[in-house]
DNA sequence: ATCCTAGCAAAAATCGATATTATCTTAGCA
DNA sequence: TGCTAAGATAATATCGATTTTTGCTAGGAT
């Protein structure tokens, strides 16, 4: 993934928008490193757009926890640290249980079918690119909790989801080689899901963060690109 | 609680920061209704400001699920509706259980006596203009949850406060006389967070929050002026 | 009568320029 | 040599005007 890729936008939405999807993709990405000066000058130039949308952007991405902003001083990337990441894992396996508990609790039939859906989708989609990839790994695991019934929730696990694939970025693509593990957990968590068995879903959505979070801070050893 | 006072920001920070002080207040006092259109222009001119400070502060606002943002369409402020308010005492109740859990987890005699100190403050400002009180309620709440060393956690859950409060302003200022009860209510829990008694907090919390949450649901009944 | 569409008015979004604020540099001084 | 203050520089924040986009309305065709 190079950086020109990220600056194009899919070229529909407003400015704002477009600006938005492509700042939070080169954040996400780690091609803005973690407490970077985002100084709006370079960014309006980067992505063709005017100062307006780039600022209203950022200021979306606060919202988000991707970007700090500092009164009167500009924005930054949100920086990155053992603690944030531990926090992040922490509050991902809570909130997730929540959600996750919730959903199968009023499964329905639809659900379990888009469930399904999407796990096949991310199952087709393993030899495509990282990118794209990424993208329906996402949508799965949003999948599971979709049927919560709970919106406020589900945009924070969301928000969640996002920081914590910032650090599977930051710790480069060692990663790659992962996912035929991961394959298995993902589909234990998909049977159990549909079966409606919310304990054995939960534990084992939970310990796939666990393995794959305690596999992270091990790559990331001394965190020395870090804060 | 007039509609002028609103609108004057405390004049410091910048532009930004005060429409987006200004706004807020607005929108969780209920100055500003629950679905209303945001109109650019109408803010700019009662705020005595540009629209890209405006613009900006509604921005930011969207990151505090207060205002919702329409791409291309505007702004308006979050709809409210009994789903939603059930959603939030729920979240609630978990997010403050985990973070209190937390919070006394790690107790510190600093972190206590900030909590002790909280709790005095808000005692003594009940006889204050409720505005005043109100602020030194929420500290208190949160100073409770402020030792789960978890910003994240801290931030879901000073969001969830002010998604909560907006309720009860909506609910009309009826519930004046409930003061004197939850006096009690506040006491157990600051007791037993002080003493290091994780469950018996959570549990005095959470109830507190449920005997709220009902007192609160029969109050709007019929949801006359909602969504 | 209903559906479609062109034109108009209102609002949002964006731009370019200016004012404001922070940051960096350097000269003066103890 | 180290420190302070003034000036220069760079970046942010804000404004006012312009450009798009939307939502509404009236007129015409089916």
């Amino acid at each position: 993934m190079n950086l020109m890729d990220l600056t194009v936008a899919s070229g529909e939405g407003s400015a704002t928008q477009q600006a938005y999807t492509s700042l939070r993709r080169m954040i996400v990405s780690g091609a803005l490193k973690p407490g970077e000066k985002l100084k709006i000058e370079a960014l309006r130039q980067m992505l063709h757009t005017g100062a307006s949308p780039i600022r209203e952007a950022l200021s979306l991405l606060t919202s988000d926890n991707l970007v700090e902003r500092i009164d009167q001083r500009g924005f930054r990337t949100a920086d990155v640290s053992p603690e944030n990441f531990a926090e992040i894992l922490l509050l991902r396996c809570k909130l997730e249980d929540l959600a996750l508990r919730q959903s199968i609790e009023a499964a329905t039939q639809a659900w379990e079918e888009q469930v399904v859906l999407a796990h096949h989708r991310m199952q087709r989609a393993k030899a495509e690119k990282s990118e794209r990839f990424e993208d329906l790994h996402k949508e799965f695991h949003m999948a599971l909790l979709a049927n919560a019934q709970s919106p406020i929730l589900l945009k924070f696990c969301s928000q969640l989801y996002d920081l914590n694939i910032r650090y599977r970025f930051l710790a480069g693509s060692a990663l790659e080689y992962k996912r035929r593990d991961v394959t298995d957990e993902h589909a234990g968590i998909l049977s159990a899901a549909v079966a409606g068995d919310a304990d054995l879903a939960s534990e084992r959505l939970i310990r796939h963060y666990e393995v794959t979070g305690s596999f992270l801070s091990g790559l990331m050893g001394d965190w020395s690109g870090a804060a």
